[in-house]
DNA sequence: ATGGTTGCCGAGCAA
């Protein structure tokens, strides 16, 4: 089973360059992020004769999360648990029957910025709350993933400019704390157990020519549940859809697992 | 470099 998640910023506005990554990447499960549409509004046009079911979890404007499929999914729940109060459209879970089943939460973290503040204090009682899920699902000791973008840089050298992101929300020692918080559950960060070392990124932003001088950050990460990392087989990342035509400003990172 | 660019939607926020 081929796995990936990828930040669209947009998904209208990605029409041409999602179809064509699908086609070409052919991977059975996706998970979305930034698709910054209402359900009702989402052009599941877009995806005919791909073979892909769609589930949508989205809001007006920003924000907004999706999952597609080649295989069934089945007990689809949308939102983070804990905060009967938010409103933000950045969690969405369902199960994926393939050879065996795997629970799938795909997940937009809040960004935090700027930081201290308001939004910083969402951030990380947001992570406090996803920490608290992924523990719930630890204990069904049914494999599972949490993919999307954490909107964390876990380390310095995840990174081509980490002096440039010393104060920012994504970089913060709290924000690199609550994240190992999670990872230390007992998660396995998927493309960091297959590939080491600096230059692996999956976002550049578009501005001040960030993608022509390759200063990225790598914020979209996949873990893996102590079973689902049993079943582990590789991962990636497509950098070169950043050089595409109309691109998103992260790349999927992708996954294979033996599921 | 307190700039720069893109996407939402049709002004200004979010990233």
């Amino acid at each position: 089973m081929k796995l990936a998640t990828f930040n669209i910023n947009g998904i209208k506005a990605r029409a041409e360059a999602l179809p064509a990554w699908l086609r070409a990447a052919e991977p059975d499960v996706v998970v979305l992020q930034e698709i910054k549409s209402v359900d009702e509004a989402f052009p599941h046009e877009i995806f005919d004769g791909l073979g892909y079911s769609i589930e949508t979890h989205g809001q007006k404007g920003f924000n907004g999360v999706a999952i597609l499929s080649k295989l069934p999914l089945e007990d689809v729940t949308r939102g983070l648990p804990g905060d009967d109060s938010d409103e933000q459209a950045r969690w969405i879970e369902a199960t994926v029957v393939g050879k065996v089943a795997v629970r799938i939460c795909g997940l937009y973290l809040p960004n935090g910025n700027p930081a201290p503040g308001p939004k910083y204090d969402y951030k990380l009682a947001w992570m406090a709350r996803m920490r608290a899920r992924a523990a719930a699902l630890l204990a069904s000791e049914m494999p599972f993933l949490m993919a999307g973008d954490y909107n964390v840089i876990p380390q310095d050298e995840d990174a081509a400019k980490p002096e440039a992101w010393r104060g920012d929300a994504l970089a913060l020692p709290e924000s690199r704390a609550a994240f190992r918080r999670i990872l230390n559950l007992g998660f396995t960060d998927a493309f960091r157990a297959r590939v080491q070392g600096p230059g692996h990124y999956s976002f550049w932003d578009y501005q001040a020519g960030a993608w022509a001088k390759n200063n990225g950050i790598l914020i979209d990460h996949l873990l893996l549940s102590p079973q689902a990392a049993d079943l582990l087989r590789d991962a990636g990342i497509d950098k070169a859809v950043r050089g595409g035509d109309k691109p998103s400003d992260h790349v999927p990172v992708w996954i294979d697992l033996d599921a």
